[in-house]
RNA sequence: GCACCAUUAGCUCAGCUGGAUAGAGCGUCGCCCUCCGGAGGCGAAGGCCGCAGGUUCGACUCCUGCAUGGUGCGCCA
């Protein structure tokens, strides 16, 4: 249920009603003081000006629409005018409250699901298939903290769009193509020949690639090896084959290892590499040039894109096949698009990689819609983000300029977490401290990196992550453990759905708890789970003070205020754990 | 040179399709532990929303110019 939504129907007939063409946006927005009511309709003002009649005037007849029609009746308790063209919406305490009870019985937190096979939710529109390509790490080295965002926020969207009933199609178009590979396959070849194991020469990437790359750099003969080794790759040789097979094998394990660490949903079968879209190429060149989009420049393919041009009218330059007839990571993408709308019937393809990338994305998006690779009815949509920074707000580095490990990062948080726990609680148990430790240690790195929107850089800080007050993961995980201390306390069996709203804090968590379907929408549609973190943080503040102000268990409550209470603080509970696993936090019982 | 992105409180950041008096957290300063878990709550101070114009009933939000910072721009990904 999406009150916003309900609101518009409504406010849009009568909007019809008093004289204002069909499709007019009633703009409705939650309120931001309690005197305007909980929702405002500001659609009117706009309305007014286009047909530049009075605002207020035509406000005045809305709202008389609105009485006659009795939509809202039931919904509202009071509409008013204010302003030069505000309608003021305060809805029903009694509605609110059933609305509350329906979200009880359901099975999504009252978020209606848009395909059919969810039994037991309400259902509403058509589900779309969604390929999202996140992570992508590049399999040479091991994955650094600049992979940390592409994952976590690709990941926080795809459990979005799959809560709210999307099909999603996982795509890690991880790096495991390129001459990089050849040096790599030589030095494996060497150890491998001097009776080493794969896994254990591979035990560190960093290290394997810094020997490889000095080989490369000072040894005779070495680089020559490493380049033909690249040939005899790309050309299907089998010894070379198997070697980059086995390096490639060790490396995903290196990435799984921090998936799950991470609690990040990717599985190896979401896997579809950089190699896998080698066999296309040649065909996609062929057809760039067969349709004249891409031309020859001296010695390479290219396409000029006019729609880019500057302000000299020079058109932008798109290179997608190199002078010697190699091909590179626009062409590889340009497959990509076809292959995600083609084979796997994408509505919409997002892309979830650095800001650097963006105008390589601009780019390939014209020229696949040129070539017809990619629908006009497909969407394209390349989420760009910002670098992570270090605390001088230059990028993040160890202190000797190495870029700084995410398996070692992960590692710090658990332990930071772990020490902060003893001292809060030093009886402890050994078992119980690893278990909270990684939650809130791994949870606060995700939810500082998440609750950012900026596209632009962010400063990583162990101090305002895991200092644990404010706006952190640990936050969110307390008031969910704390609601859980209630409900072992209360002894109860089974808590009703009956909901009476009395006190005004009562009345802001109803509010809240229902505005989950559109900030899930609104994660969906821009990419930007921090709204998502906003609202778990603005709920879990709510509960906070509603603890303070509205006594549950103690003397003297009454019995139905007690329910009531209980189970409010049991869709609160809910909501918090659903809105935390979206974000791949876990809750725990007791911290 | 050209293009893209950013600029909001001392610091880190929100601010939804233009809406009423710009919001949090941290830090600072008060207050609240005979408490249902203080990893908490309540309150105070703190802003020329980078600068200058424009559009309009109304601009942090849209347009133009400028400044500062970042990033990218024919054979890396």
């Amino acid at each position: 249920m999406n009150i916003k939504e309900v609101l518009a129907k409504k406010v849009s007939a009568a909007m019809v009603a008093a004289g204002l063409p069909e499709g007019t946006n009633p703009a409705i927005s939650i309120s931001n003081r309690p005197q305007f009511g909980d929702y405002q309709a500001n659609g009117v003002m706009g309305a007014a000006k286009k047909l530049k009649t009075n605002p207020r005037e035509l406000a005045t007849k809305v709202v008389e629409q609105l009485a006659l029609s009795k939509d809202l009746d039931g919904i509202a308790d009071k509409i008013e005018l204010a302003g030069p063209g505000f309608i003021n919406i305060h809805l029903s305490q009694t509605w609110l409250a059933s609305q509350l009870a329906l979200m009880a019985q359901d099975t999504h937190c009252g978020v209606t699901q848009r395909c059919a096979d969810h039994q037991g939710s309400l259902l509403e529109g058509k589900s779309q298939t969604v390929v999202v390509d996140y992570s992508a790490p590049n399999l040479a080295k091991e994955m650094h903290v600049g992979h940390l965002r592409s994952t976590i926020i690709g990941d926080a969207v795809v459990k979005a769009l799959e809560f709210r009933g999307d099909k999603v199609i996982r795509q890690n178009h991880m790096g495991d193509w390129g001459t990089q590979f050849g040096m790599l396959i030589a030095h494996l070849s060497d150890k491998l020949a001097g009776d080493e194991v794969a896994e254990t020469a591979l035990a560190d990437l960093e290290n394997f690639y810094r020997e490889a790359k000095v080989r490369f750099d000072n040894e005779e003969g070495f680089a020559d090896r490493a380049r033909a080794d690249v040939v005899k790759l790309q050309s299907g040789d089998a010894q070379c084959a198997k070697l980059w097979q086995q390096f490639i094998d060790i490396s995903i394990a290196h990435s799984e290892e921090i998936y799950s660490k991470l609690n990040v949903s990717l599985q190896r079968s979401d896997i579809m590499g950089e190699s896998s879209y080698n066999p296309d190429l040649s065909k996609v060149i062929d057809e760039l040039m067969a349709s004249e989009i891409a031309v020859e420049d001296q010695g390479a393919k290219v396409v000029f894109i006019d729609e880019m041009a500057n302000k000299d009218g020079e058109p932008s330059v798109f290179i997608v096949q190199k002078s010697g007839g190699g091909y590179l990571y626009a062409t590889t993408d340009l497959s990509a698009c076809r292959y995600r709308s083609g084979q796997l019937k994408a509505d919409r393809i997002i892309i979830f990689t650095d800001a650097r990338q963006s105008l390589h994305f601009k780019q390939v998006e014209i020229v696949a819609r040129k070539a017809g690779f990619l629908p006009e009815n497909v969407g394209y949509d390349h989420c760009p983000f910002g670098m992570m920074m270090g605390n001088d707000g230059k990028p993040f580095k160890t202190r000797t300029g190495g870029t700084i490990k995410l398996a070692e990062l992960l590692d710090e948080a658990v332990v930071r977490a772990s020490d902060l726990i003893k001292e809060k609680n030093p009886e402890i148990n050994t078992e119980e401290l690893n278990e909270i430790a990684t939650k809130v240690g791994i949870g606060a790195v995700k939810f500082a990196d998440l609750s950012k929107n900026r596209t632009s850089d962010y400063i990583f800080s162990w101090k305002s992550m895991l200092s644990f007050e404010g706006a952190t993961a640990p936050y969110l995980q307390y008031a969910y453990s704390r609601i859980q201390s209630i409900f072992r306390k209360a002894a109860v069996e089974q808590v009703q759905s009956k909901i009476d709203i009395i006190e005004p804090q009562e009345k802001a968590l109803a509010l809240k708890l229902l505005q989950l379907e559109d900030v899930i929408d609104a994660v969906i549609s821009e990419c930007t789970p921090n709204l998502l973190c906003n609202y778990l943080y603005e709920l879990a503040s709510l509960y906070m003070s509603f603890y303070e102000a509205c006594p549950i268990l103690k003397d003297g409550i009454a019995v139905e205020v007690k329910e009531s209470r209980l189970a409010l603080c049991q869709l609160i509970s809910q909501t918090l754990k659903q809105g935390l696993n979206i974000l791949g936090i876990e809750v725990m019982e007791r911290m």
